[in-house]
DNA sequence: CGTGCTTCTATAAGTGCGTGATACAAATTG
DNA sequence: CAATTTGTATCACGCACTTATAGAAGCACG
């Protein structure tokens, strides 16, 4: 038996506390929270800049219909905008409005607070490891 | 400064980073899949026996009614069954069935070779970070 | 024993969010 | 310029949630 075997990490169980703990962070966001793929989109469209419409429905997994109908309601509470693009008269470009990023400071301060207080009740072991491992969990879902 | 002060363990980090991972594991997941609560309810029925409706709702932050109609539907596709209750003409039991078991089984299995291939393009080093505050994660969402 | 309050579940109406099928305009290609 | 491809929108549908409300069963008390 090598002793360079990769560690024990059993993946039922990893991704079992990770969405409980996805579900627990979830459920304390304001009632009338927008989506999870309209939240995502929105990151998506913070961190990227303008994109359109078919390359936000692939990147977010969802069909292109699911994306236009999320691009009007996002439009039409004021989170993103719909432009045309100046050089393919059929693309939509969206993108996020100041509002949008306000939207997503405000969700990220409520769950970085809530996951705080849950984090306060482990041990400063505990705490430790889960810092320790935070970078790795970036690279995992990169 | 205190040499025994919290390690700086970054919630808006943490919480991205659970979300987007577990974003990019329910996107594997079979097309048809059940939702997030009626996977969570199952699981909790599975773990706790048979609970009446109102207690679920209350353990899974939904209302009433979208209990109702979860169990309803739970029962039409044969993941659970409903049951009176035998001291309480009110209440309604519901409990999972055989074929949920199964359900909840394979979207575990599904998941966990998900992960796993996640995790092996990972180096040795971040895996066994990871599963060192696996049992830590798995405090923080009880 | 009723009468009224509480508890438990169901129903109704509305919205959000996704799907597949299809339509249509703009771009591209021959 | 005709045919095809590409990008978006629309339609019809179902699931999953909400609030408001109804109605039946249990319970407390005169």
């Amino acid at each position: 038996m090598p002793l360079s075997s990769p560690p024990a990490l059993d993946a039922v169980r990893l991704s079992t506390a990770v969405e409980r703990l996805f579900s627990l962070l979830r459920r304390e966001l304001p009632p009338n929270d927008i989506s999870l793929t309209a939240a995502s989109t929105l990151r998506r469209l913070e961190l990227e800049g303008p994109r359109r419409l078919t390359e936000l429905a692939a990147a977010e997994g969802v069909t292109q219909p699911a994306m236009t109908q999320l691009a009007q309601r996002l439009e039409r509470d004021g989170l993103a905008e719909r432009a045309p693009d100046a050089t393919d008269g059929r693309v939509v470009l969206v993108r996020v409005t100041d509002a949008g990023r306000d939207l997503l400071a405000r969700r990220r301060a409520v769950r970085a607070a809530h996951l705080s207080a849950l984090l306060s009740r482990l041990s400063a072991d505990d705490e430790a490891l889960i810092a320790a491992a935070l970078p790795a969990l970036e690279r995992l879902a990169p």
